[in-house]
DNA sequence: ATTGACGTTCCAGCGGCTGGAATCCCCACA
DNA sequence: TGTGGGGATTCCAGCCGCTGGAACGTCAAT
């Protein structure tokens, strides 16, 4: 199967990255097309629904919300697209990114400082807890 | 109700930040024991319940998972408790934390550049979709 | 013919709530 | 005493993005 025009899900799954149970969430979902059905029912994908699989991954592990995933797929096939449009959505992405590490940045520091306060040995006496009780 | 001793679900919402819809969760959840009632049948908290919902209140502010919350409480109550201990549960936060921060920050600075890339104009032309493309 | 590795569908569950429906209860006011 | 409104109660559904499992169909190789 090295140039497979027609593959199975689990071959398109190796080939995008995406496993077959995501793929078949994906399509119920409706940010991918149903696939092509072959004569016994398989789901039949070729090289340019690979392409999408793999815009869809890259996507996600970018860590875009799958709306946004679909919205960006769509300016992606549309070559009448303003990059104004594509560019919003990365950089409301960005914003959103930047408060949610500056809060776990945040919670981070504190339970570290408290950690440090605590001795961490057999005796019950510790910050954390003190900290936490109020 | 000031100094009410006995108060409704309502009350303690309101007096540990903890919803009233949250609280029942953690008690269907075993986080909390089940509430005491009153010949209504409503559930009755005192002050120490309070107490005990304002610590799962912080411990979930600091982002512990609800299993943590559990045993971090089990410790409070224990007074034979070894520091250590907590001080084990907390790092492990701490790890876990400063994992998803690197991977939240490498994120955040690809689509940054990327997105600093971008034109963001009327035309179609965009390294975001490139990239995504591949 | 049988095995075993695929494929298919549908349903359940993760974490941590949150909203809504249906019902019940209490209190104030007329 | 009726009524209205704001609680409380229960249970079920849904959010997000999968992931695992059951029950069954299909295919290639032995």
């Amino acid at each position: 199967m090295k140039t497979a025009e027609i593959m199975t899900i689990s071959e398109a799954a190796a080939r995008s990255g995406v496993p077959p149970k995501t793929i078949r969430f994906y399509e119920e979902a409706g940010i991918i097309e149903p696939a092509a059905r072959s004569e016994n029912r398989y789901r039949a994908y070729d090289d340019s629904d690979v392409h999408t699989l793999r815009f869809v991954h890259r996507a996600r592990r970018l860590g875009f919300p799958l709306k946004d995933v679909a919205a960006l797929l769509d300016l992606y096939r549309n070559t009448k697209r303003a990059s104004r449009d594509v560019k919003k959505l990365a950089l409301k992405h960005v914003a959103q990114l930047d408060r949610r590490i500056a809060e776990l940045t945040a919670i981070r520091d504190a339970i570290a400082a408290l950690a440090k306060q605590c001795q961490g040995d057999h005796r019950p006496e510790c910050p954390i807890l003190n900290e936490l009780g109020g």
